[in-house]
DNA sequence: AGCTCCGGTCAG
DNA sequence: CTGACCGGAGCT
């Protein structure tokens, strides 16, 4: 790189390129393109497919355009090669470092040039400050030139070169130039050597060194010709000097294009010149810092200049700025600029048209101009010059480019280089020969003329295989997507000449054809859709046969077709062949896609569709992404991923390209679209019947089928009305659900119909949606079937006849294995509390009264519902009244089992008016409260009866037997003691209910044993039931005796059991009192016969309690209750629960608890 | 606004 | 796999 004037400069120049080119290694994707897209439309015409390999793609056309424009120009090539040549040094150099040169190099070079050209604006204006010196604009050429070239020794060359262009300039006189002109003298002239120092900094310092140098050699010329110009005041030499000098860059190319210019003799051509300069600069990397600088000159200019202002406002960057040279500069050649223009403006599209007549000198032209769009993506548009020439530069950049990660990359670009020289070479030297040949072959180093045409040879490949890639690697690389991609691209195209065929059979794409012609065409893998696949293939044949056509929709297509042309002449024949190969191979590929992708079904759909779609986007986003652009700027997690590869060596992990993925989508919605086809089969399948059932959704059937499902969801199946169940109008009021609803006095947790009234189609849809295959159906199927099933116990029996209901039992619940959210009753308690207090305070009676009370409400829990149950529509409100009361019942059993004491205190007040009356009776009032608050679990719990009934008999068992030990203990030691005692055994017993749930259990077992209630009761006695039977029924010691069995039964119970004992048998005395209230429940429970049946059900054990309870409030009961005491509250209660269904007085209806 | 209860989710 | 829970649709 040292060049020899540019030692010093070239080091400074490096030290910035390296910068920027760490910067843009840092954000190679983003950044670049971004800035590339926004100020350059050619980003968009990449695509962002594109994007990704466009920065290869841009690499591509380059190489495409150079060989051309080589072709074409002999002269073109000499300097070309030279300019090249330095690129390529440099670019080896510098791009190490900077490895995006290709595509991110430009993009870079876009951005670092707006970075650049931040400091280059300032230059610009040190430069206007400096333009006194007319020598600066050789200076500004070689700092460019520097940064590029300097470091090499060409720059003397270049410098000459420059020189001449001045000349040329001078020739190509535009009027219009003299504002950019003005500009850019400024910039050049003064700055050449101040401009240096300031618009490049540090650059430009050691520009201005080299520069000087440089341009004393040519510059001398240029200057004097500038000087002359400025003297003169010849608006065109300024101008050229100035667009030279703005492009900066371009300046070196100016110096080389003057040499090969002169050829041109234009004063576009030095335009043009420029730009290649620029370009080269870019290419070379070091440049990147000129290229902004040109950018903004040029934007400068062309703001000042009105008359670039098209050129400008298309591109209003550096490619626009050449153009706008190119225009100003040869106001007569306009035509031709304008052409380019256009080509750099609509790039691709109008390129095509306009490439043909760029042919010849225009192209040359264009070719500069291209280039200096290059820089920017815009050169694609440039078409086969500025592809080549870009080509060249992007060759460069593309070894870059894949260092373009960043310097890390280093290794890659090893490889990619010794690979790409090692196959490239070959290429390139045929194609040197050929065209280089053809013009000055000789002033091109072999080296240089291999690495360009394998470079675009590369390019080209990378091109196709970009374009085919750009959707596959969008879908397949995610992060391939952004900007970043070209980098992939270039690995790609690295890895695809080698690589050869890699996944032939996958679905997707690969075809890594390697040319081994010089120019190895490489089919890249692409995950292509079909359609591009065959598009690519077909591009390519048509390139490879050389169709000329411009205008080919594609433009990139074109671009790469043209510059494919140029190689093709050579091995241009093997390449269609490879091509064709390729071709066949990407058939063949494509139709085991299509059959993977039928064999996926949807899915593979969804991702070609995706894929398709993805490209699409890329390339909107491209010309989007330009405006988008990314205006953030850090690196993406792709680019750092792909810069660890890089760095790392190792290969990125990577998505499988056939799997679809979707995985924002949930699944179901992956299906839906990757499916569609399959999808629709699928459902098909499971909709067969659907269709009917699709009437059945109420807003679900519009919706397609596929989508059915998903659509249903929101939907909701509504009943048929017709079907058996929804011919049920009425709740059950016992079933689970009915427990559940509210206006049972359920906690509303279920929230499902009544299983008497399940919509049988509903049920079927639930069927199927769940798990279709199996089961249930059957069972589920019929709803009553099911309720019977479930009801476990429960007999089919009429529940209307709620006597022969039996057990309902609801037995229904087996134990569900979740546990079932607590529910406070406290409201409930609340109520109820107040209801039993209510209902107490009516009536002092003590113990039995209670009791009775208790039973009554158990009973009446039980009863209601039962009742509601049989009266099953019966009064919703009384119904759902009873159902609070059973709650509350409920809530007041639970918080009173915990706090009997309290309750029974309570109670006791209520009660006796006399507290110590009270407290005796107290005590068989606590005992019965307690009893009464299990019980009503038992009787409320609403839970099937079965369990919960054996639960709440357990419980109420061992509340019995704990009240009946209550009870038992005298009333004195109720009083306190007593209630204490019991308050402790009903807590015991709360717990214990749970425990005793599994007495319960026991008694469940009793209880869904549904034997008649004798049987039951027998049980009953037998254990917890006896207790209570013995409790109640006879307040025997026996029974005390029994119930602690019971107790031990429930080890709660046990405890309780044995305070219970304890208590019972104290009590003996006490017992006797009992024994009216048991005899009572005993009686009541026998006597309750009619109630029995409820009973029955309440609780084939508790039930004795219950029943007796139940039976209590019936009269006879209430008489038998009354034996021992009149309970007014039992009764009351009695005949509330058991009426509630008539009349609940106190419950309060209790609106739902919620 | 309130009620019913479908349909989905999650604990067990 | 079952059932408790619950959100919320849909009807009154
Ligand atoms: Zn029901
Ligand atoms: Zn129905």
């Amino acid at each position: 790189m040292a060049a020899s004037g540019g030692g010093l400069p070239s080091p400074a120049n490096v030290a910035v390129f390296s910068n920027q080119g760490t910067a843009r290694a840092r954000f190679p994707g983003r950044p670049w393109p971004s800035r590339s897209r926004h100020r350059f439309e050619k980003r968009p015409q990449r695509g962002r497919s594109g994007s990704d390999g466009g920065d290869a793609s841009v690499g591509g056309p380059r190489p495409i355009n150079i060989g051309l424009t080589l072709s074409e120009d002999p002269s073109l090539l000499r300097l070309l090669g030279v300019t090249e040549k330095y690129g390529r040094q440099t670019d080896v150099g510098f791009e190490s470092s900077g490895s995006e040169e290709e595509v991110d190099f430009t993009g870079f070079g876009t951005q670092t040039v707006c970075s650049h050209q931040l400091p280059g604006s300032s230059p610009l204006s040190s430069p206007t400050q400096a333009k006194p010196p007319p020598a600066p604009d050789l200076s500004l050429q070689s700092k460019p030139l520097i940064g590029k070239i300097v470091p090499r020794s060409p720059k003397p060359t270049l410098i000459g070169k420059i020189v001449q262009r001045p000349p040329k300039e001078g020739r190509g006189d535009r009027v219009p130039a003299t504002r950019i002109a003005i500009k850019l003298p400024a910039k050049q002239v003064t700055p050449t050597p101040a401009t240096k120092s300031t618009g490049r900094h540090p650059s430009g310092s050691a520009q201005t060194e080299v520069a000087p140098g440089l341009q004393r050699k040519v510059a001398t010329k240029e200057h004097t010709t500038q000087g002359s110009t400025s003297a003169s005041g010849t608006k065109q030499d300024k101008l050229v000097c100035t667009l030279t000098v703005v492009k900066g860059k371009g300046r070196a190319s100016r110096l080389k294009g003057p040499g090969k210019g002169s050829k041109h003799a234009q004063a576009d051509q030095s335009s043009e010149k420029g730009t290649k300069g620029h370009q080269q600069n870019e290419s070379e990397g070091a440049s990147p810092s000129h290229v902004p600088t040109k950018r903004q000159q040029k934007k400068k200019v062309v703001l000042e200049i009105g008359t670039s202002t098209e050129a400008g406002a298309c591109s209003g960057q550096a490619a626009h700025k050449p153009s706008q040279e190119n225009a100003v500069d040869a106001p007569p050649k306009k035509a031709t600029l304008k052409k380019s223009r256009k080509s750099l403006f609509a790039r691709r599209r109008q390129r095509p048209a306009t490439t043909a007549q760029k042919l010849g000198g225009i192209r040359l032209r264009r070719v500069f101009y291209t280039y200096v769009p290059e820089l920017v993506p815009a050169a694609p548009n440039q078409e086969e010059e500025a592809q080549q020439l870009q080509g060249q530069s992007s060759s460069n950049s593309a070894a870059p480019v894949v260092s373009a990660r960043s310097s890390r990359v280093i290794k890659a670009p090893k490889r990619f280089l010794e690979e790409d020289e090692a196959v490239p070479t070959r290429s390139q030297l045929k194609l040197a020969k050929s065209q280089g040949s053809d013009g000055e072959g000789s002033s091109w180093s072999p080296s240089s003329s291999h690495l360009e045409v394998y470079k675009n040879l590369k390019k080209l490949t990378s091109k196709l295989a970009e374009k085919k890639k750009g959707p596959s690697d969008a879908k397949v690389e995610d992060l391939g997507e952004g900007p970043g991609s070209a980098a992939l691209v270039g690995k790609r195209r690295r890895a695809k000449i080698k690589m050869e065929e890699v996944d032939t059979p996958g679905v997707v794409r690969k075809l890594a054809v390697l040319l081994n012609s010089k120019v190895s065409a490489v089919h890249t893998q692409v995950p292509l859709s079909e359609s591009v696949l065959e598009e690519v293939l077909d591009t390519e044949a048509k390139i490879f046969e050389g169709d000329a056509r411009i205008g080919h929709s594609g433009d990139v297509a074109e671009a790469s077709g043209q510059s494919q042309r140029m190689s093709l002449t050579g091995a241009n024949r093997r390449m269609l062949h490879l091509l064709k190969r390729a071709k066949v191979q990407l058939i063949k590929i494509d139709q085991q896609k299509q059959l993977k992708m039928s064999q996926l079904g949807s899915r593979e759909l969804g991702m070609v569709a995706s894929g398709r779609r993805r490209r699409r986007r890329a390339d909107i986003s491209t010309n989007e992404g330009n405006a988008q652009g990314q205006p953030l700027g850090g690196p993406r997690i792709k680019h750092v991923c792909r810069a660890a590869a890089v760095a790392l060596g190792q290969p990125r992990a990577m998505v499988p390209d056939d799997i679809p993925r979707l995985s924002a989508l949930p699944l179901h919605e992956r299906e839906g679209i990757a499916l569609s086809p399959a999808a629709t089969l699928v459902d098909g399948g499971d909709e067969d019947g659907s269709d009917q059932e699709r009437s059945q959704w109420a807003l679900p059937q519009e919706q397609t089928p596929g989508r059915w499902r998903r659509a249903h969801v929101g939907l909701r199946l509504r009943r048929c009305r017709t079907c058996r169940g929804c011919r049920v109008q009425k709740d059950c009021g016992t079933c689970t659900n009915c427990r559940d609803k509210p206006k049972f006095g359920g906690p509303n947790t279920k929230r499902q119909c009544c299983t008497h009234k399940k919509c049988e189609r509903i049920e079927k849809a639930k069927e199927g949606r769940v798990i279709r295959p199996f089961k249930l159906q059957a069972r589920r199927s019929s709803p009553a079937v099911l309720s019977a099933e479930r009801g476990g116990c429960r007999v089919k029996a009429a529940p209307e006849d709620g006597l022969t209901v039996n057990v309902d039992i609801p037995g229904d619940r087996r134990h569900s294995r979740r546990n079932i959210k607590p529910r406070s009753y406290s409201n409930l308690l609340r109520s109820e509390s107040d209801d039993e207090s209510d209902a107490e305070e009516r009536t002092v009676k003590p113990a039995h009264v209670v009791k009775l009370a208790h039973a009554a409400k158990l009973a009446r829990a039980a009863k209601l519902a039962h009742a509601a149950k049989l009266s099953r529509g019966g009064k919703p409100s009384h119904a759902t009244k009873l159902a609070h009361a059973t709650k509350l019942a409920r809530g007041v059993k639970l918080a009173r089992n915990t706090k009997l004491g309290s309750l029974d205190i309570r109670a006791a007040p209520c009660d006796v008016p006399s507290e110590p009356a009270r407290y005796r009776q107290p005590g068989p009032k606590g005992s019965v409260v307690c009893a009464g608050s299990i019980p009503s679990p038992i009787g409320l719990t609403p839970t099937p009866a079965g369990s919960t009934l054996a639960t709440a008999g357990s419980t109420l068992a061992t509340a019995g037997s704990t009240l009946a030990t209550a009870g038992s203990t005298p009333g004195p030691v109720s009083s306190t003691p007593v209630g204490s005692t019991l308050a402790t055994a009903g807590s015991t017993l709360a717990t214990a209910s749970s425990t005793l749930a599994t007495a319960g259990s026991t008694l469940t077992t009793a209880g869904s044993t549904p034997a008649p209630v004798g049987s039951t009761l027998s049980l009953v006695c037998s254990n917890p039931t006896c207790a209570l039977a013995a409790v109640s029924s006879t307040p025997n010691p026996a029974h005390a005796a029994a119930g602690s069995t019971l107790a031990t039964a429930g080890s709660t119970l046990a405890t309780a059991g044995s305070t219970l004992a304890t208590a019972g048998s104290t009590p003996g005395p006490v017992s006797s009192t009992p024994t009216p209230v048991g005899s009572t429940l005993t009686t009541a429970g026998s006597t309750p016969a009619p109630v029995g049946s409820t009973l029955s059900l309440v609780g084939s054990n508790p039930t004795c309690a219950l029943a007796a309870v139940s039976s209590t409030p019936n009269p006879a009961h209430a008489a038998v209750s009354s034996t021992p005491i009149s309970s007014s509250l039992a009764p009351a209660v009695a005949r509330q629960s058991l009426t509630s269904q008539i009349a609940p007085p106190h419950i309060i209806p209790t609106s739902k608890r919620r």
